[in-house]
DNA sequence: GTCCACATGTAAAGAGTTACATGATTAT
DNA sequence: ATAATCATGTAACTCTTTACATGTGGAC
């Protein structure tokens, strides 16, 4: 899955600029791939020249000019053969979990900071995540549906556990000071 | 979090060789953090050369010599450097979510094997944390427990949540066609 | 008066992957 | 025979980030 694939995706949706797909990546699944415009703009330029999409310029005022870019035949069996091909692993990279994992070389204190730091993220994507699936009655299929209530399952789960965890922590450093 | 602190925090258990230290990745931490020979010895070429790593060459027979690494002083030094430095964001790059989100593309057919794919390989991936739990009972710290606890609870969350949705989607296509 | 939203782009650098090359030993 | 384990390394490539450049209009 690289930024083509998904690109292709949401242009399949309906036309768009690629100030509008970094928006929309960002607001319909913010947790899943994440592009700057350092990605999406020399892509989209690539991808025109292969033929996958095709430009038009909407001249604006006091705004600067939107190249609103189309999904070309060639771009729809491009994002078929994405589709159809084996799924990838999925990559983490996890630096809070890599903390723990070294977590022999700091304070107490410090780590504490740490897991409340953690759990207050957690609780926040939590939050987009559940607003977003009220806002979704109707502009979002089934799957996607299936795909946030994934997301919300594994970030709940994860949000429980670490408050559980604080809590533990929070006792134990007071009783003896060898955690 | 890049290739070069994971290494630099790994030394400090123990000195290794390139070798040793991919394996020591992928039995305790596999879900953390991945990297391949490509990457560890150019890293461990390039932090010898700034002083951060010793080499010390173990002449073997019938099989080829070892560059065992020792860390120094500086790379103590930058070790603590990443240790103290804010926590990255997790960076997560997860096909299977993403083809939920285009799944109104695909039959629902191709899409419950999808579901049962990513229960078998989650399944899995729990099953060797919980093994490594059983296991660490002496040579993990607390901190590296609460790592190994907060990835189960994730985990497993997962599975359960596809085990559900699963049911759920074999139960509703046996109905209605249209999912 | 300062910052944010709109809107696109380039250049340089960083990080990592894949595939190749080498070659002996051990297990199936 | 064939594959896996041990062990290191390079070269070419891909992907991505960061920082810069440009400029208007509206909100606070």
């Amino acid at each position: 899955m690289k930024g083509q694939d998904v690109i292709l995706g949401v242009l399949l949706e309906a036309p768009m600029s690629g100030y509008d797909i970094k928006h929309h990546f960002e607001k319909h699944f913010p947790d899943m791939f994440v592009a700057s415009f350092g990605t999406i703009y020399p892509t989209l330029n690539r991808m025109e020249k292969e033929g996958l999409i095709e430009k038009e310029i909407i001249l604006q005022e006091g705004k600067p000019n939107k190249n609103i870019y189309h999904i070309t035949e060639m771009g729809k069996e491009a994002f078929h053969a994405y589709i159809q091909s084996p799924i990838e692993p999925k990559t983490i990279k996890y630096d809070f979990m890599m903390r723990l994992v070294f977590g022999k070389h700091v304070s107490q204190q410090q780590i504490l900071e740490w897991l409340n730091q953690e759990l207050n993220q957690l609780k926040e994507d939590l939050l987009k995540l559940k607003i977003q699936q009220e806002d979704s009655c109707d502009c979002y299929c089934a799957c996607q549906k299936l795909a946030l209530r994934f997301g919300i399952a594994i970030q709940q789960a994860g949000v429980t556990e670490l408050e559980n965890i604080i809590a533990e922590f929070e006792c134990s450093s007071q009783n003896e000071k060898t955690f």
